[in-house]
DNA sequence: ATGGCCCAGTGTCTGGGA
């Protein structure tokens, strides 16, 4: 089985790259992010004619969470525990069966937290990430393969990034925001990309600004993190790099990984 | 030349992204 995450940014402005990359890529799940469309506005018909089921958790605007898949799914829920109040669209959690027992997985787009210094957005990303931590923390104890995959909107270490200089300060690369995915990584969570590669210019997104891409001026920041039941079974992680180069790309390429289930 | 963008909706500008 192959699954796969990426922020498309935009669900109606990349849907005809989301349809080429669909049939040439042929991932089994795939957890999408920023689909900024509500659920009714999701273009699913071009996506269901491509062999897809479509599960959506949108909003008006901005955000916006999916989970596409070849096989349909057990059981859907749309949101991260924790805070009844919080209103945006960042998680959608599906359940598919497979040999043996059930494959859980989730989309999710951890907030940016950016200007560190507001006093609203950086606290923020930070009690979500507590959120995530206790979320995961339940899934771990059924023991099932379990992955979290989506924009983390966290640079993990210094070599996930071409210039850690830039990044000091960020919201991103915070001490405080290493430190809480570090908390998630000693639960027991894989990254699946760098558990089987070593290659230190591994990067997820380039800014569409000043020349990023050409330069190569990237970071990596969009991740699939695996229970010890999924890593077990994992073969291959891959970034699809090659997507940023089409006509009117998303700033960020599909991360994906094969799994002997 | 050390900067260069893009998306959706509130809509010909603003807010948000990273």
């Amino acid at each position: 089985m192959k699954i796969a995450t990426w922020n498309i940014n935009g669900v109606k402005a990349r849907i005809a790259n989301l349809c080429e990359w669909l049939e040439s890529s042929a991932p089994d799940v795939v957890c999408l992010q920023e689909i900024k469309s509500v659920d009714e506005g999701f273009p699913r018909l071009e996506i269901e004619a491509l062999g897809y089921h479509v599960e959506t958790h949108g909003q008006k605007g901005f955000n916006g969470v999916a989970i596409l898949s070849k096989m349909k799914p057990d059981e859907v829920s749309r949101g991260l525990p924790g805070d009844d109040q919080d209103e945006q669209a960042r998680f959608i959690e599906a359940v598919f069966s497979i040999d043996g027992g059930v494959v859980r997985i989730c989309s999710l787009y951890l907030p940016n937290g950016n200007p560190a210094d507001d006093p609203v957005k950086y606290p923020y990303k930070l009690a979500w990430m507590e959120r995530l931590k206790a979320f995961a923390e339940s899934r771990l104890a059924l023991e099932e393969p379990f992955i979290l995959a989506g924009d983390y909107n966290v640079i993990p270490e210094p070599h996930d990034c071409r210039d850690p200089k830039l990044w000091e300060g960020d919201a991103l690369f915070l001490p405080k925001t290493r430190q809480s995915f570090r908390r998630l990584e000693n639960l027991g969570l894989v990254d699946a990309v760098r558990a089987t590669s070593d290659d230190p210019l591994l990067y997820s997104f380039w800014d569409y600004q000043a020349g990023a891409w050409q330069k190569n001026n990237g970071i990596r920041i969009d991740h699939l993190m695996l229970s010890p039941e999924a890593s077990d079974r994992l073969l291959s992680a891959s970034i699809e790099k090659h997507v940023r180069s089409w006509e009117k790309p998303s700033d960020h390429v599909p991360v994906a990984a094969v799994f002997d289930f």
